[in-house]
DNA sequence: GACAGCATACCAACCAGTTGGTATGCTAAG
DNA sequence: CTTAGCATACCAACTGGTTGGTATGCTGTC
């Protein structure tokens, strides 16, 4: 399986954005990671920016895959299955901090007022990837009756807190903080749906 | 009101780092904000990390200053003190992304792994700020009665959710999602200590 | 005259992006 | 089957400009 210089470049982006930041990451490194020259990088890519882009639609495509591959759509019951979800990204809070962080959530940090092309590929992936919890928080608001919540808002706010999660724990230098700040998402989503604790305890 | 070099050093990265990520800051972009040349700046700081961690520290003492004054305090009942904080927080959503948004949560992402002095002084201001509500939310959850939160988890909770806020006002570009989040954090808070909506409705 | 507080001038390293060129593979005419 | 014609993929060397940082000089105050 040999891959082409672009998957090189790309795959490489991943990594090394998330462990130093959009601007501090520069061609050459890009090109060092990936072991191509600079050459081929601007042959694939018209510009920096560009590949930027390209890494956000990279890194929707790739943790979409992975999150429809997921367990935890397997539940029955709709909030279950948001619960499970919930549980499924505290798991994968997980080793060194660039391996479990959110790459658009990074770059967009830093490229929101200097490129629109970059902030809307990574409001792209944002949203994208929390519309695919809108059917089951939509299913679950219904089902448990409750009001003041949208299906849209409160699967952005997943997003969010997650990445606050990230941001807590890059700061602490402790992965720890954002598995417990997810833990208070769960109990957001449990009281909101008044399942405290115990499973499926409806009237 | 003859400002220093130093100060007006310091006052430019606030806005400038906010607006364009540290490392896309170079010196002379500070310099020329602040209008002072490049000799006075590498008389103040030794190096741009040194700024950046002076500036880190600038923020904690603006923001610090700010937040003793804000009317939040006020209410008898320390639940309303927390709620009334949020309230402040959600009205601080205004005007320009820059404008309100957070200095360290912007710089740690770029930082952390490359400077462990700013990463410091950015959890420092973080969990300053976060500190500054634990006792209001311990005397909360001694009044309330509600159990399986710390005070300490709880209030980094309340600056999770609002640095990933901040994240998903960038992405977007429109502070309005931004406030969305910040009504889930208060129904969170609500459900937390069983008040839901209505005042003072404790059993 | 010592020293804090700057300004000017400069530097080596690094930056994104360009250049001219080569290797390889596909396609279709002969 | 051969081969001309061309596009894609890639490479090493280079460029103009920017970077963080330094060395040195000036100027007002104590």
């Amino acid at each position: 399986m040999k891959l082409g210089a672009r998957t090189k470049l790309l795959d490489a982006a991943l990594g090394t954005i998330r462990a130093q930041g959009y601007s501090a990451t520069s061609v050459d490194d890009l090109c060092a990671a990936a072991g191509v020259t600079k050459g081929a990088f601007f042959h694939h890519f018209k510009s920096k920016d560009a590949l930027a882009v390209a890494a956000a639609d990279h890194w929707s495509e790739t943790t979409s895959a992975m999150f429809a591959d997921a367990p935890y759509h397997a539940a029955d019951d709709p909030l279950d299955r948001v619960l499970a979800y919930i549980e499924f990204r505290k798991n994968l809070v997980q080793g060194e901090i660039p391996a479990f962080t959110c790459l658009v959530g990074t770059m967009v940090q830093e490229a929101y007022a200097a490129s629109d092309a970059i902030r809307d590929a990574c409001w792209r992936s944002i949203a994208g990837h929390a519309a695919t919890l809108e059917a089951d928080i939509a299913a679950a608001i219904e089902k448990y009756d409750v009001d003041g919540v949208t299906p849209a808002s409160l699967s952005l706010y997943t997003q969010a807190t997650i990445q606050g999660a990230f941001i807590l724990a890059k700061a602490k230098g402790d992965p720890g903080v954002a598995i417990d700040m997810i833990g208070h998402l769960k109990r957001y989503i449990e009281l909101l749906f008044k399942r405290q604790g115990r499973k499926a305890s409806i009237p």
